[in-house]
DNA sequence: CTTCTTGCAAATTATTTGCATACAT
DNA sequence: ATGTATGCAAATAATTTGCAAGAAG
């Protein structure tokens, strides 16, 4: 985990991702950190979110807005879940207990939820076995 | 669900996501189904494969390969979960139990669990409100 | 000073689309 | 016959990259 080197560009596009409510897009932070720094570029913007991800400052939450396949950025870099409302398409944080997300928890808060999907990552068995 | 008209292209489409083990991207698909219908237009492809998903024949895989943001199709459409193997980056189905999926039964079968993400969507609470 | 980063523009990658022709119903 | 699907090529969208000039350590 080799820090890059601060610079403006960087330090406003880290502020804006942890300043935003939501999971923004490149283009979003782009936008808002365009009234700080007119002249900055789309691809400065992109090259520093790949290097905050990569120096764990940021997260890229793993979730899929139909019909929107930008990357979006999640300042949250602890294990936690998603909640993607299909109405207004935020995403919203869901925290994990001991025993993983509670639906119940979601449903009491008012949430309505209609499916969820749970991706596992790691080694499969004959790729375990391979590792020594 | 207003079903498309059959064609061979679709029909080829269709075999070829089915029978595929893997979670096949547009290209894998093109390819595989080229030794058939040599003519066959990667925008044919995509336009049946989107056709296949609308009519609820296949699925879009919820997941994402690190660096490698191609779309996944999915044979199956009943609710289940996935396994995404860093090592051969295969994607396995992981079925769902009463209690959801049993991680387990997972490192029992001998995968190596690193990470999980779950992704549950639905309506937010202000959203659901909105709803009458 | 030296090396890393920026801004700009051009390049890539994945996917979508317009249009004339071919095929399914 | 009629309307939808195809193949082809060009268009779009998201992201990446080469390079000369500028800023960081």
């Amino acid at each position: 985990v080799t820090e890059t080197r601060s610079t403006r560009q960087k330090d406003a596009i880290l502020r804006a991702a942890l300043a935003s409510a939501d999971h923004p897009t490149a283009d979003m932070i782009f936008d808002s950190v365009r009234g700080e720094l007119p002249k900055i570029s789309l691809g400065t913007v992109y090259r520093n979110l790949q290097r905050l991800v990569a120096e764990g400052r940021l997260a890229l939450a793993p979730v899929e807005l139909e019909g929107d396949s930008r990357a979006r950025f999640d300042p949250g870099t602890h294990p936690h879940d998603h909640f993607v409302c299909q109405g207004c398409k935020r995403i919203h944080d869901v925290e994990r207990g001991k025993s993983g997300v509670s639906f119940r928890a979601l449903e009491r808060a008012g949430f309505r939820i209609d499916s969820h999907s749970v991706s596992v990552y790691g080694l499969c068995a004959s790729c375990a076995a391979e590792e020594r």
